[in-house]
This record gives C-alpha cells, structure tokens and sequence, in this order.
DNA sequence: GTCTATATAGCGATAGAC
DNA sequence: GTCTATCGCTATATAGAC
C-alpha cells in the first residue's frame, strides 16, 4: 500500500521552466506581484515551493520573466498581424485591437503586464515596466505606422480593457445592469470575450 | 538632557483619523494594497504602528476607508464642475478632464483608487472596487448627461493617465525622448502637471 | 531534476502601561 | 490618545538528501 510518491514526474529543464512560467503569469496576473506567492506558484505549476526559487533565482526575477514574456508575445501577435497586412491595410487599428483582445485567452498575460504597469516605484521593475511600455508605443508609431491620435486611442482602451479584466467588471455582467452597460459601451466588441473567459474561469 | 519624548503630540481622534488616511492615500497608491505596511503609514503619519491598526482595526478596513474617501473626492470634483456649468455647457468633457488631472495634487489619491481596481479577485475589495467604478460610470452617463462614446473616451483615458502615472514615465521625460513623446501624445493638457509632481515628489 | 526540512525575516495584530 | 513589547503567522530563500 505504498503512496504514489508526490515528486514531479522529470522533465527536461526548458519545458519545466515553460510550465512554470505560465502558471506564474496566471497567478501573478490575479494577485499582483507582492500578492503572488512562489508557493501558489509551485502549486500551479505542481512542482515545490524551492523548486521553482530554485530554477529561477528570486521571486523578482521571476516577475521579470514573465514581465518579458508576456511582453514578447504582445509584440509578437502585433507584428504577425502587421505583417499579413501592411501598414496601409484598412482597419489596421481593429485587427490589432482584435489581437490584443485575443491575448486575453492567455490567462493573465495581460494582467501581469498591468501588474508591472503599476509598479513603476520599484527599482527594479519599473524600469523594465518603462521599457515595455515604451517598446509598445514605438511599435504603434513605427511599425504600425499610427499617428499621434491613433496611438492614443488604441493605447487608452487597451488600459480600460485590461482595467475591466482586472476589476472582474464580467463577474457583474448578469446580476448588475450598469455592470452590463458599462462594458458593451467600453468595451463593445470585446464584451463577450470578456464574460465568457471569467465564468469559464470560474467553473 | 532628555530627550524629546517621541510619543505624537496629542490630537483629537477625528484629526488623527484624517491625517493618518491622507498618510495612507500616498503609501497605498505608491505600493499597492498589499505592498503597504501599516508601519510605513504609520511613520508618515507620525505614530505608532498598533496606533494605525487599533484605530482603523485592520489594515483591510483602513484600505477600504482610503478607497471611500478617494471615490468622496472624484465624485465631489465632477459634481462641483456639474454644478457650476451645467450639463449642456461647452466642453463639459474638458472640464471634467481637467478636474480629474487636479485630483493628481492629492498625493496617491488616484494611485489608490487604481490600486483598488487591480485588486477585482479580491473577495472584500473586488466588490468595492466595482461599485465605485460604477459609481463613477453613473455620474457621466446620468449627472453629466455623457453619451456612451463620451464615456468611453473619457474613462479610457482617465485609465491611461493613471497608468502612467502609476508607471513612473515623467520620471524618463527628460531622459527619454520616447517617453516625452508618449507623454505629450497620450496626456497632452495634462503633460506638465505629471512631470512636475514628479520632480517635486523626488525633491 | 526534484523534494523535505528549516533558517530567517517581516508584518499584522494583541496586551497592557501611561 | 498613544506607546512599547511581543506573539504568531506567512513567505522567501538555503541546505542538503535522493
């Protein structure tokens, strides 16, 4: 009657460092930085809590992982759409708001990436935080070929976007009208994506 | 040669209670809910640790207190705009916007109220949170008679602006001319106001 | 490659004096 | 009204076995 020991089944390090960088976007992007614990962490991950400090040095590091992470698969999926497209392509703004929304399904990137957005007080991660927001932007101008007023509006409702998600505003979305208002008139076209992950979420 | 008695000089419980959550305003909104300590707000309000826990009973509560008082503020700063110009006025968006950048002098007030919408997951905090968002959403849409692309425009960018103040960017404005230029493109009437708290806050 | 055990530190909260 | 002292919990990080 011997117990199925608890140790992870081996994995080569790279795909143990994959899984365990996914399940830290998820849960950073819920608790916040300070909030997450490399325990939650491990626990996602399924691993222990010295093993994931282990593979990855600090907890802040990890943060910075992610951040850097997340952040290559913004730029990414921004430049896969520039890409099919061309900069003179209709609509670029609408295909490149799809992408991002897409993003969602990736649980909690985006979040993590607004989690390091409110960290600009510390001195480690508020530079990087700094960088990666301005590497956005200079893809927006550059790349994407925006103009002034067009970076603005698709940056300020990628902030409410992400604020919305953050909030859990969809949580509210059958109980509270103003909720149900409140995200069809902000987020209109992102509105279903939005609810549908969050109870998806919840089951 | 004694020296001075380190004990508060003695102050009536609603003056203290003021104080220590205007101290909490700027520590919350600098940190985060769970990366402020109640002995930081407490060493900036000039007491003791268990003083600031004894009179808000727990640090949840006093977090809780802080987000009321900031909702107080924005709220009373709209209406008082409302009021005196009424809702067909020129340029009420203007107007509104322009109160809301002068809430920035209040140290960390919008700091806070942001730090409460990144806590949505939270089971006391996340409700709370939402509310106030809705309460915000209510007053544009009811009080100041905004259209949904009006109100749109208007809370995502009140978003972007928390989110680079919260960023720190003013502090790469001189630096960094790719941060000026995201600055003065995304925040344009409100570019100098940032920049100057900033540089006034490491002074 | 992964775990158990544990050292060490920091923080929220309580007790009780003045 | 305010403090000092301190408890007890949680969390990161280290040491070392397998």
């Amino acid at each position: 009657m011997t117990v199925t020991p608890e140790t992870a089944t081996r994995m080569p390090a790279a795909e143990r460092r994959a899984s365990i960088l996914e399940a830290a976007t998820e849960v950073f992007g819920a608790r916040g930085y300070v909030g997450a614990t490399t325990d939650a962490v491990a626990k996602a991950a399924g691993v222990s809590q010295p093993y994931v400090v282990r593979m990855f040095g600090t907890k802040e590091n990890l943060f910075l992982e992610v951040l850097h992470r997340a952040l290559d698969r913004l730029l990414g999926a921004f430049r896969a759409v520039i890409a099919g497209h061309g900069t003179s392509a209709p609509d670029l703004a609408g295909r490149l708001g799809a992408a991002y929304a897409d993003l969602l399904r990736d649980r909690g990137l985006l979040l993590s990436l607004m989690q390091a957005f409110m960290l600009g007080a510390d001195p480690v991660i508020g530079p990087a935080a700094r960088a990666g927001f301005l590497q956005v932007y200079g893809l927006l101008r550059e790349e994407a070929g925006f103009g002034a007023d067009e970076a603005d509006q698709f940056l300020s409702h990628g902030m409410m976007l992400n604020t919305l998600v953050a909030i859990g505003m969809a949580s509210e979305y059958d109980s509270d009208p103003a909720a149900r208002d409140l995200i069809e008139t902000c987020a209109p076209s992102k509105a279903l994506m939005i609810v549908d992950l969050e109870k998806q979420q919840r089951a």
